[in-house]
Parts: structure tokens; C-alpha cells; sequence
DNA sequence: TTGACATAGTTCGAATTCGCACTACATAAT
DNA sequence: ATTATGTAGTGCGAATTCGAACTATGTCAA
């Protein structure tokens, strides 16, 4: 392979990536209330799978988002009563954010109307090119995440 | 494979996609001027493989975006003098958007600036991953493509 | 030709996102 | 203990994004 090849294929692949996260954030907000966004939605799935919660900055790290917008989402998701937040227990500075049991039910629902939504779609294409893919963009993620000390 | 696993990897996929598309339109809007974002970018660099140019309806559904949000880009763009837009020949209610050749010059000097910042990491990973992943986005991408008429 | 309907783009208002500057608390050094 | 420095989160203002309603132009049928 030529390094301009080479080029060619990891541009390429940052275009499809791009895309398709465009064309799966867009489904999903359609389905999703008011302006809630794809990012909020995240953090609701990423604090589901977290009991003991996270605080603001580590979802922002998390979520690469500046700490400034991460006030603000969790100020909605609060408002929403979809997810709670309490005081740091050791630390006064800082707080930790929760998903709340409605929290984790709307999650749930959404993710059930996401699969419905999807899933003529997904019958002819078949779960093979995921599996397939799905390796490999976990091996370029995580080198993208090293390298952001 | 059960149902089960196979949404296991559907649903790691989008995650996986999500953030590695995170990651780099970041690491991108941290390089471009004020706060020109990576689908305004995009914009540029899928004109500038047009040079008969589009319209801003096609953009939108090129890139999933409302029009109204077109509008609004584009209006920046051109002030930026990276992209030109024209009354559309056969069409009164049209336009014709284009990329100057100032637009040209600062995509290639920000691909640039990309390929220099990323070129640590992507010696690591070797260009195979890309190349590996790529066949099965594009599948994927167009299957979704498909499904909005 | 005329009228009904569809399409391209914009205006406007509201919500989101984010950089800068700030406050409050924590940690380290003396 | 005091002082200096660092860290977590927020208030504010500006820019972006987007839905609803609107204007202007095109299309098609009678």
C-alpha cells in the first residue's frame, strides 16, 4: 500500500464515521422530547451504567464537551428528573450526578423505540458488518484516547 | 450468535462511532478559525470536490441538516470568503454554492495541519485498522442512507 | 391564463453550546 | 497557620443550531 493510499482510506473512514454518526444522532433525535439532544442522551446511558455516578468533569472528559456545556445539560437532564445531583461526599467542590430510576426508564423506552425504529434496516444488512467493524474502531479509539493526555 | 449479542455489538458500535467522531471533530475545531465548526468544514471540503457546486437543499440532505441551519452556514462561509453563492441558472428560487479558491487553499493547509497533528498516533496504529473497518462502514452507512427516501 | 399546490430559501425566536472570567474549595510549601 | 497555587463548577455573553411561519418562484391541471 502507498502512504497516499493509506491517506485515502483513514480520510474516508473519518468521512463514514462522520455520516453515519450524523444519520443515527439525527434518528435519534426525532424520537427523542423537546430539543434533547444526542450528547444528553449519552450521558444519560453512560450514568445508567455507572451506579455510583460521576461528577461534571469526568463526564466531560468523558464526553470530550467543555465543562461550561456539561453544567448546563446536566442543569436539563435535572430539570427532567432524569438524572439527580448531589454534593461530593469528599471533595465540597464538586458534586456527582446520577441517573435516576425515571432516568433509567426513559432510557430504556427510548432505546426500545431507537431498535423498532432501526430494525427493518438492520434485518437486510444483518449485525455481521458490526461485529466485523467493531474491533477495529475500538482499537482506533482507544489510540485516539491515549493520545489526549 | 443470539439476538441478544448481536445488539450488544449494534449498540457498542454507534457508542464506538460516536465517540471516535467526537474525538476527532474536537481535535479538528480546536485547529480551525473562531468557531467555524467540523460540519462547516465539511461543507467546504464536499464543495470543493464539486466544483460544479450544489445547492443549499442538497447540502442539507447531503449532510442531515435543516435548512434553516444551511442557510446560516453558508451565510457564514461566505463571509469568510471560503465559499461563493450564486443565483441558481434554471431555477429563480435557487442558489449555487461553490468553493473559492481561497476555500480550497485553507481545506488543504487544515487537512494539513490534521495530518500533522494525527500523524503520531496514526504511525502507531498502522493504516490497516481503517482499511479493515472501512468496507463495512460504508455498508452500513449506505443501508441507512437508504432508508430516508 | 388562471388557480391550486409544491418547492427553495429566509426571517425570527428559542434552545444549545462554548470561551472567558469568576468564586469556592483543596492541596502544597514554608 | 499562612500563603500560593491548582481544581471543580458556574454566570455571562456571543455564536450556532433549529422549528415554525413566511415569501417568492416553479409546476401542473383545467
Amino acid at each position: 500500500m502507498t502512504p497516499d493510499v493509506d491517506g485515502q482510506n483513514i480520510s474516508r473512514f473519518f468521512t463514514e464515521v462522520g455520516i453515519i454518526q450524523q444519520l443515527i444522532s439525527t434518528k435519534l433525535e426525532s424520537l427523542l422530547p423537546g430539543r434533547m439532544s444526542a450528547t444528553q442522551f449519552g450521558i444519560l446511558g453512560h450514568l445508567s451504567r455507572r451506579p455510583e455516578g460521576e461528577t461534571p468533569l469526568q463526564l466531560s472528559n468523558a464526553f470530550q464537551v467543555p465543562k461550561t456545556s456539561m453544567t448546563h445539560m446536566l442543569s436539563v437532564l435535572q430539570k427532567l428528573e432524569l438524572v439527580s445531583i448531589e454534593p461530593h461526599p469528599n471533595d465540597g467542590r464538586s458534586k456527582v450526578a446520577r441517573a435516576t430510576s425515571e432516568g433509567q426508564r426513559f432510557l430504556q423506552e427510548c432505546m426500545g423505540k431507537m431498535g423498532q425504529d432501526l430494525a427493518p434496516t438492520l434485518a437486510e444488512l444483518t449485525a455481521q458488518p458490526f461485529a466485523d467493524a467493531l474491533p477495529h474502531l475500538q482499537r482506533i479509539r482507544e489510540a485516539l484516547d491515549k493520545e489526549r493526555d
